[in-house]
RNA sequence: GCAGGAAUGGUGGAAUGGUAGACACGGGGGACUUAAAAUCCCCUGGCCCUUAUCGGCUGUGUGGGUUCGAGUCCCACUUCCUGUACCA
């Protein structure tokens, strides 16, 4: 037999097609599993190498779960609305339709040639119309509903208008935006106008004048995990804040709840730390200070009440609302001229710019515990849209606060026994306190936390405020002005929004004649000819985000192809949740949040039975490059070997990595690769001339993209398969290095030619020997699969197979295991073992051989025999021989009389199965 | 700053507290060949002894500790990666 890939591969890819082998079904009969990939945005460069490393890994689980006799899940599809495709389209005027089918294709091709066992009847595309009707009818709950936080979850928004008309706000606790306070005369005064707006405040999506990111070069707003430093994370363009009125998710509702569902979720502790970081939770307390001469009450939000006797100012935001209403008429000028400066900052420019800036406002807040005067300033150092957008300033145990009151030369008053803060604050929540006696409450000598909690305690009591968790994470923010993505399922009558029927969904995505924005500035929906209800009311010109499409879509996968559910019962009941989750890590803050979010709302509405959607989660690492260098010799067109570059003055000059082989250069094509370079001369080494190499993100303009229909073409895709676990652990990023890859196929050819060697006809028995080799192998590539340890596992079989290429084995019983371990890593060449081992269809539906432990077992057992833990000699005795009896065999060994020469054994130490070790003195 | 993770040969990386460096790449040597490729065999952490064998010493970022025994556990430190940040 001879190991020709490429026709091995394609015969039994088209049979696999031909005969739908990976097509799931629901089976009661069958357990279900699960495994998802994080579905491609088809960008139009293609797959390179990096993509497929975790489609691999979950591959092979998925094989392998199949052969363990589940019913498996491992569908694939695309998050099609995205933001490439809609610059390229404002570049070319092609519609991003159009480009994002042709990226499809070439994807599709791409995946097709590695050999997955995708179900493609499952595929889905986010901005297929049988697709985003979901993703609209999904919004349009989210619009009907609001979080009621004594029944702690999401309630129909009917429930709340009754409630209204009954009794008010009096007795109610739901999220919202803005506290309010109303009774039932009052409600049912109301028009619907009015009503109407109240709900806003409570529907889970809602449109609201928040302050958002907002983007001009790409003009749209961004959720804040599409901005990282101040600029958009796609295109790095600079983000400014303004307020905006824009459709959001109320996620800020689930907080609690996102964070607590975590912990029982096999997620890596990395990333769950990521998801408590961004859910941000801290207990405080929320304090309000009067203001001298004025009936307005200041409310700030803080973390340590107990340093309440060190405040010596506060400190509004410049967006806060009550900077205009404390502004005294003498400082009025100063202070307009302040926010006029902040606003004109950009988000990056205020980050960036780390010197103290703010303002007087004239007016005094009144410490409660004191009485003590206390001049409010305006700093843009205090962020509108955390806590109250107001603070209370203690320069001693703040380091922020302290260097806003050396720049104002405002008091500094140390609370802590010890602290120096002659030069900087003390921050830690460490120490006992001092200087914090007042009329009513007495704080020194306790230690800080203690004092924390009395304060807390005493300011509930006295009513001058209340003890509040208060959570980082904001609602996102679900309008973008932009043209390829969801449209919204609503209108407006006399500027108020209505939700369209359920009839009339999907409401497409409308023909424009330019992906622009419009003249005055509308999105470019606004360009839509007949972009009205049938009775003429405008439709709403923003389109949903990314993350709107990509948040439900494991669910989808379940059922596909309902024209009547996002998903059935029968099919979310059987298939549940996603058992395993493959994917990047950077989704972390976005994705992974706005997922979880999705699917909580979906469970309280009692739509899905699982209240998480993921139950494990592996972060594949990111696959970087490995750019090969030249040195050009300053002035000068010769190039310098790698190791004799440091004897010159050298510019170090990035080649395609075509070129290269195992570092050394190809230097006739490069002659040939640009003109410039056609008569470069080179300074070899032994001969050749030697590359440099970096490790960079693989990249076009880099030159060093590897594309896996290269490798598939040159070795296959088992061995692209392989070798790509073979390169390290799944979770780690690291380099691709083609060199590696011969080893690999080096050793699918020698499997070949085992197979080809031996006596396929000859069922009998294993020899002992080559029993014990199947079996360790059974054990170790089934263990090192549970535990994703893929690199070792394919170290499994080579050891495996240089071991029955020494027993000389010729046992069809040892090929059939064999075939069916790698069956999961390298399909392809296994279907072909399976029929040559003369079985008819395919080898997925094998079984997954069990090991057998008594066969593993040695029957003598290797001692390394050690003085002090220093390893000396070996000594051979049966298994199952007593530590007493190992112990005087190591002692009778002949070399054992050197080591003891001239030394007293204080103790032996025997451990079964593990070593001797003699301890001397 | 904070949080999480990592550090082992020329390289990628293996090692339930028990013979460190599996497996592979690269390198060296040899066989086959007119030659090259392919293939096969041997050697390959460093240092030292020896004609050679046999052998010895040393070695998992640094410094301590626990243990009969530490790459592995504990403490401190250094460096690197990832995430996040005026979050009060």
């Amino acid at each position: 037999m001879e190991y020709n890939h490429k026709e091995i591969e394609s015969r039994w890819q088209k049979y696999w097609r031909d005969n739908d082998i990976y097509k799931a079904e629901i089976n009661p009969a069958k357990k279900k599993f699960y495994v998802l990939d994080m579905f491609p945005y088809p960008s139009g460069a293609g797959l390179h190498v990096g993509h497929p490393l975790g489609y691999i890994a979950s591959d092979i689980y998925s094989r392998f779960k199949r052969l363990q006799g589940f019913n498996v899940l491992h569908p694939m599809g695309y998050d099609a609305y995205g933001l490439p495709a809609e610059q390229y389209a404002i570049q070319t005027g092609q519609h991003p339709e159009k480009t994002t089918t042709e990226n499809i294709a070439r994807y599709r091709s791409q995946l097709d040639k590695i050999g997955f066992s995708f179900d493609w009847s499952r595929e889905v595309r986010t901005c297929d119309p049988d697709y985003y009707k979901w993703t609209q009818w999904v919004f349009m709950q989210m619009f009907n509903h609001y979080y009621d936080r004594i029944a702690d979850k999401a309630l129909p928004i009917e429930r709340l208008t009754e409630r209204f008309a009954a009794s008010g706000t009096e007795g109610i606790d739901a999220a919202c935006s803005k506290d309010l306070v109303f009774t039932a005369d009052e409600w049912n005064s109301w028009d619907e106008r009015r009503r109407r707006e109240v709900l806003m405040n409570y529907r889970i999506a809602y449109q609201g004048e928040t302050m958002v990111n907002w983007c001009p070069a790409l003009g749209t707003v961004l959720a804040n995990d599409e901005v990282s430093e101040g600029v958009s994370v796609r295109g790095g363009h600079p983000v400014e804040q303004r307020v905006m009125n824009q459709w959001c998710l109320r996620v800020s509702a689930y907080a609690p709840r996102l964070l607590a569902d975590m912990e029982e979720l096999e997620w890596s502790e990395s990333l769950k730390e990521t998801q408590r970081n961004w859910i941000g939770r801290s207990e405080g307390a929320e304090m309000r200070f009067g203001v001298k001469d004025s009936d307005l009450e200041l409310e700030i939000f803080t973390t340590r009440a107990d340093t309440i006797f060190g405040v010596t100012f506060m400190v509004l935001a410049p967006e806060s609302a009550y900077v205009r209403r404390l502004v005294t008429p003498e400082h009025k000028e100063a202070v307009e001229k302040y926010l006029d400066e902040v606003k004109h900052k950009t988000e990056r420019e205020r980050q960036i710019d780390k010197r103290v800036s703010g303002v007087f406002t004239g007016a005094y807040a009144i410490n409660p515990l004191t009485g003590k005067e206390i001049p409010v300033y305006v700093s843009d150092y205090v962020l509108a849209g955390y806590g109250t957008g107001a603070i209370m300033a203690v320069p001693a145990h703040d380091s922020r606060d302290y260097a806003f009151a050396r720049h104002f030369s405002l008091p500094v008053i140390p609370l802590i026994e010890g602290a120096d803060v002659s030069e900087e604050s003390f921050d830690a929540k460490e120490g006992v306190m001092i200087n914090s006696e007042g009329p009513e409450l007495n704080l020194n000598g306790l230690q800080v936390k203690e004092a924390i909690a009395r304060t807390k305690q005493f300011i509930e009591e006295k009513g001058l405020g209340k003890v509040k968790v208060n959570y980082r994470l904001r609602d996102a923010i679900f309008s973008r002005q932009r043209y390829w993505g969801e449209p919204f399922p609503v209108y407006y009558k006399d500027g108020i929004p209505y939700l369209m029927d359920e009839k009339e969904l999907p409401l497409l995505l409308p023909e424009v004649d330019s992906y622009l924005p419009t003249a005055d500035g509308q999105p470019p929906l606004g360009r839509a000819k007949g972009w009205t209800t049938p009775e003429g009311y405008p439709i709403e010109l923003c389109t949903m985000p990314g993350f709107a499409g990509s948040s439900a879509y494991y669910l989808r996968y379940m059922d596909p192809h309902n024209h009547d559910a996002l998903v059935s019962r029968e099919a979310d009941e059987y298939w549940q949740d996603v058992d395993l989750y493959i994917g990047g890590a950077e989704h972390a803050t976005g994705h992974l949040i706005y997922s979880r979010f999705w699917n909580k709302v979906l469970f309280d509405l009692g739509l899905v039975v699982r209240k998480e959607p993921f139950r494990k989660l592996v972060n594949q690492g990111m696959i970087q490059g490995r750019t090969s260098f030249v040195y050009r010799i300053k002035d000068t067109n010769t190039f310098v070997s790698h190791g004799l570059k440091d004897n010159y003055d050298v510019t170090p000059i990035r080649v395609d990595i075509s070129m290269v082989s195992n570092d050394i250069l190809d230097t006739a094509r490069f002659r040939a690769w640009r003109p410039d370079f056609a008569d470069a001369e080179f300074i070899l080494e032994d001969g050749r001339y030697h590359c440099g190499y970096a490790v960079e993100k693989m990249s076009k303009s880099m030159y060093n993209v590897v594309n896996p229909d290269d490798i598939v073409e040159r070795y296959g895709a088992d061995t692209l398969r392989l070798y790509e676990m073979f390169l390290g652990p799944l979770e780690q990023s690291k380099p691709w290095d083609t060199n590696g890859i011969d080893g690999v196929n080096r050793f699918l050819r020698k499997l070949v030619g085992l197979f080809s060697k031996a006596d396929l006809s000859r069922h009998d028995e294993m020899p002992k020997e080559v029993k014990k080799t199947m079996h360790k192998l059974i054990k170790k590539v089934t263990m090192d699969i549970e535990a994703f340890s893929f690199n070792t596992t394919v170290a499994a079989f080579m050891i495996a197979l240089n071991e029955l290429t020494a027993a000389k084995s010729d046992s069809a019983a040892a090929m059939e295991i064999f075939t069916v371990l790698i069956a999961p890593f390298a399909p392809h060449i296994a279907e072909e073992f399976w029929h040559t081992l003369g079985h008819d269809g395919t080898v997925a539906d094998a079984r997954w051989p069990e090991w057998d432990e008594a066969a593993i077992k040695d029957d003598t057992v290797k001692y390394p025999v050690s003085f002090n833990g220093k390893s000396r000699f070996l000594i051979e005795v049966p298994a199952g021989t007593d530590a007493k009896e190992v112990e005087r065999i190591a002692m009778a060994d002949p070399a054992a009389a050197k080591w003891l020469e001239g030394k007293t054994v204080r103790k032996v130490i025997v451990v079964p199965g593990k070593i001797v070790n003699i301890v001397v003195g």
